[in-house]
DNA sequence: ACAAATACTATTTTT
DNA sequence: TAGTATTTGT
């Protein structure tokens, strides 16, 4: 590899004045001296179409946050101000700290999701598009479980193999995020599919009319509608375009075809835009996501200023050197490379083990003496490709009495007995919400799908809410539990509306199925009560329903023991994606194995192979200082009947002045 | 007729 | 391991 620095390129002038960037007099910031020319660019650039190109630990975050500033301080109102990023979380630290540089007008700027910005429009003009005001957002899990209804209404034959409602799902969501028709999905992804094609596509045409019925939006609706509303009214289009004079979207790589779209309408007026991405980190294809967006943006916008950053203030030398390597074979357009100007530093390192087990230990240990030399806990992270991948070493650590936090995987707001609580508390506000009603009385002893649906029809034709289950009427004779039911319902009715308040009585009446259900009820109950301290910041039950779908609390299930907000000094375990953004003192990569990351699967498809690619090299510029990556060898994969001893393949033509090999033998612990 | 118990099978990533 | 299909039991 040639050496770094003949490669890079600086593409701000270089006779850049330390005054440009300083505010009108009395400022506090001063721009030119905690930037970087190109960062002080971004931030300074007045008006029209603005593109940047940060590479990994360029300052992104910081060039955002300091525009924010700059913008209000030279005086446009923080109202017109909006700020899209990939979280919630992401979007409100950025004007935090924005907040902290300037003053409290930070805080008034709009920042979130494309999906809670749409929630927000759309609740605003639901009428225009034929929904109700209080409309359900519904979460994956939901959203499977409409549509293993309508599988099963389908199928009522009985002897056709329809695909699973998961499957179901995601080549639907896959449709709608792609644009494009139901065949080329099927045809070119699920192949094997192609037979059912109509059956599938009925389906897809029920589910659409089930979730109008209800008022139900999925995540993907929530785009498609305010796509809509953009482009088919072109008053309420213009009237949102000039409230939001300046637009910022952040990880532009990650956006998909709408998201682009909507961009595009909401700043059209005024082209007053700046997006900030890297396609290098482009990971998120499987769900739409077309990294070519950031490569288009010049062509949507004539006149697009664009701007590199490429100074990386994150990791060591090493890190770089090894992260340059990784992504230098892909096919890339706007080619950078990553240089620092912090010296020194080890050697990346790459370890065999002999098996998954001495990748755990391996690690272990290794956190154990770094922990030992000083490095506190929540400086380290250990990030892996699927979420399955940590449950050996979660083992491991809880042996070793190690604290730590599991980030990605099953979320805290998707596992049942959160759900169970919530639903209960839906059928007060959505009283023919099916999904929950169906939730609710599957939970009573002697209930099964049959006499649910039977009920539930009852219930909806009285049209008068939940109170529907105590009038008479239902031909369900002698059940105790549904009898503790109608106890609740009418209780809730009596109780003084507050929603903590029907929270717990809710509570009550769920805890002896929870702990009938589930051998690990007392950590569950905690969840719950956890629960009720976050309803109460909330007056509208509607508004914490659509917050814990769009924003779940986004630690996992397994790691309820550290729940103190991390304020313990815990190791951090996450899926890669879910550590887009954040950086470690150390990292290890776990399972850098040829067949499981890149997985057997994607190394057929060019482009996934090229994702899986993005997707180390995201993982690999997560590190500071270290960085130690492990894979274990003989593994036996069902996938292609065979056995996995080779490290990754984009490991594996590393040079050793890049990369350092060891290799670990089981009796060496 | 329907609910509960048991057997079987295919395994990413997230708003 | 969990989600689905199948069998058993009331």
């Amino acid at each position: 590899m040639p050496p770094i620095g003949e490669k890079k390129i600086v593409c701000h002038s270089s006779d850049h004045n330390d005054t440009i960037g300083r505010g009108s007099q009395g400022s506090s910031i001063d721009y030119g001296r905690e930037l970087n020319p190109a960062q002080l660019e971004a931030v300074t650039f007045e008006k029209g179409p603005l593109l940047v190109i940060a590479g990994a630990g360029s300052g992104k975050t910081r060039t955002l946050t300091y525009r924010v500033a700059h913008l209000v301080e030279n005086g446009v109102s923080p109202k017109s101000i909006l700020l899209l990023s990939f979280t919630r979380k992401a979007s409100q630290e950025m004007l935090k700290r924005a907040t902290k540089l300037l003053d409290n007008r930070c805080q008034e700027v709009t920042g979130g999701t494309f999906h809670s910005f749409a929630n927000i429009i759309l609740r605003r003009y639901a009428k225009v598009i034929g929904f109700d005001h209080g409309f359900t957002i519904i979460d994956r899990g939901d959203s499977e479980d409409l549509m293993g209804m309508i599988r099963k209404e389908v199928d009522a034959g009985g002897s056709c193999h329809l695909p699973r409602k998961s499957t179901l799902a995601s080549l639907f969501s896959r449709t709608v995020n792609k644009g494009l028709p139901l065949e080329d999905i099927v045809y070119e992804e699920y192949p094997h599919l192609g037979a059912q094609i109509d059956v599938i596509d009925r389906i897809r045409q029920v589910y659409a009319q089930r979730k109008r019925e209800h008022h139900f939006m999925d995540y993907d609706d929530l785009l498609v509608y305010l796509l809509r509303l953009l482009s088919d009214h072109h008053d309420i289009r213009r009237r949102i375009s000039d409230m939001y004079e300046y637009i910022m979207v952040d990880e532009y790589q990650d956006t998909n075809a709408m998201q682009a779209e909507i961009v595009f309408l909401l700043a059209g007026s005024h082209r007053n835009l700046m997006v900030v991405g890297d396609d290098a980190q482009s990971i998120y294809a499987f769900r739409g996501a077309n990294y070519k967006n950031i490569i288009d943006f010049p062509h949507r916008f004539p006149g697009t200023h664009i701007i590199k950053l490429e100074q990386n203030y994150r990791s060591l030398q090493p890190i770089l050197d090894l992260a340059n390597a990784l992504i230098e074979p892909a096919a890339e357009k706007y080619s950078k490379c990553l240089f620092t100007q912090r010296g020194g530093g080890q050697l990346p390192v790459l370890a065999a083990t002999t098996s998954e087990n001495a990748q755990s230990r391996y690690v272990v240990r290794e956190i154990a003496r770094l922990r030992s030399k000083g490095l506190p806990l929540d400086r380290i992270a250990v990030l892996f490709r699927a979420s399955f991948h940590s449950f050996d070493l979660e083992l491991e650590l809880t042996r070793a009495s190690m604290p730590f936090i599991k980030v990605g995987g099953f979320k805290l707001a998707e596992s049942a007995h959160i759900k169970d609580v919530l639903a209960h508390l839906r059928i007060f506000i959505a009283p023919r919400d099916r999904l929950s009603w169906n939730r609710v009385l599957l939970l009573v002893e002697k209930i099964g799908p049959r006499t649910a649906e039977r009920i539930y029809e009852t219930i909806a034709r009285q049209g008068i809410g939940a109170q529907g289950l105590l009038s008479a009427g239902l031909k369900v004779k002698n059940k105790p539990g549904l009898d503790r039911l109608k106890d609740l319902i009418s209780t809730m009715y009596a109780a003084p509306h507050s929603l903590v308040g029907w929270g717990e009585r809710v509570l009550q009446y769920y805890l002896p199925k929870l702990k009938e259900r589930f051998d690990d009820h007392p950590r569950r109950v905690r969840d719950i009560e956890q629960l009720l301290t976050i309803m109460e910041r909330y007056e509208h039950l509607e508004d914490f329903l659509a917050d814990m779908t769009l924003e779940p609390p986004n630690t996992s299930v397994e790691d309820r023991l550290t729940v103190d907000e991390g304020h313990a000094d815990s190791l951090t375990l996450s899926t890669i994606h879910s550590a887009k953004g954040l950086e470690w003192d150390t990292v290890f990569i776990l399972w850098a194995l040829d067949g499981r990351f890149p997985s057997s699967q994607s190394c057929e498809q060019p482009n996934s192979l090229e994702e899986e690619r993005r997707l180390m090299y995201v993982a690999a510029t997560r590190a500071q200082h270290h960085l130690n990556i492990t894979y274990p060898v003989g593994i036996f994969d069902h996938a292609t009947q065979s056995v996995l001893y080779e490290p990754s393949r984009f490991l594996d033509a590393i040079p050793e002045e890049v990369l350092e090999r060891r290799y670990f033998k089981a009796g060496s612990f």
